[in-house]
DNA sequence: CATTAATATAAGTATTGACTTATATTCGTG
DNA sequence: CACGAATATAAGTCAATACTTATATTAATG
């Protein structure tokens, strides 16, 4: 499953806002979770899959228990995705980039200009 | 539509990478996203209505003419959501918020402390 | 070793949304 | 003003997925 269609849904965004905190238990997750979403725990378990097989968290085994934490994994590739277009926003650092598409772009139109200054 | 849900959709990603290298009319949108995916012009047309609707691209008219460019407000959105988790793997600056909640957690079952300094 | 606790999985259902074709709208142009 | 070009919308279909209930798995414990 694709990250983002991962994060398409707001019970597992959710859960993973909880698992910021700190890790949880399954059991824990499914308490708040079913207290604010009225699921049942057979449907949190099936979101806890999800998220762990995407890179979005981890699981630790403790006697019957499952201990689920943030794994960043996911997070750093929407991260990733995203920044594509950081620059659209923060054009500080990455001027540069910017630069060169904005010169793209207007360069196809524009119209011809003699240039000066040294050639290869 | 929440902007995950919008960008679960692998045609509008590849959509607002196209914009990305500047605005496009809607014709030639549907012609390289046409080419790409194989689907039709009403299809694509949907897709960017979603987008516009969505905060991620926007619109200006030139005749029967649709430019599309990419809007931030969407994906500022996006990046504000990512950021809760950002100090997961960049502790560089935020490193009080990661303390913060490593605090809490450990506090949690740590043994009682006596504190010392001043007291309201 | 039977029972209970904690979690995962199986199987079925219903809703959502990404398509399709067909049609409407809007504008320039002969 | 009729027509063609560019785009949007309407209506219907189909597949994906987020649920449900029921059951399986695994480990501690009396």
């Amino acid at each position: 499953m694709h990250v983002f269609e991962v994060l398409a849904d707001p019970v597992r965004r959710r859960i993973l806002e909880l698992l910021a905190r700190g890790e949880m238990a399954s059991g824990e997750v499914v308490e708040m979770i079913g207290a604010e979403f009225g699921i049942t725990q057979a449907a949190v378990s099936q979101h806890l899959k999800v998220l762990r097989e995407s890179g979005f968290a981890n699981v630790r085994a403790e006697a019957q228990r499952r201990f689920y934490s943030v794994d960043v994994a996911g997070l750093r590739a929407v991260d990733a995705w995203v920044g594509q277009f950081r620059n659209f926003w923060e054009p500080k650092l990455d001027a540069l980039a910017t630069e060169i598409a904005r010169g793209k772009r207007e360069r196809r139109n524009a119209p011809i200009t003699k240039r000066r200054g040294k050639r290869a």
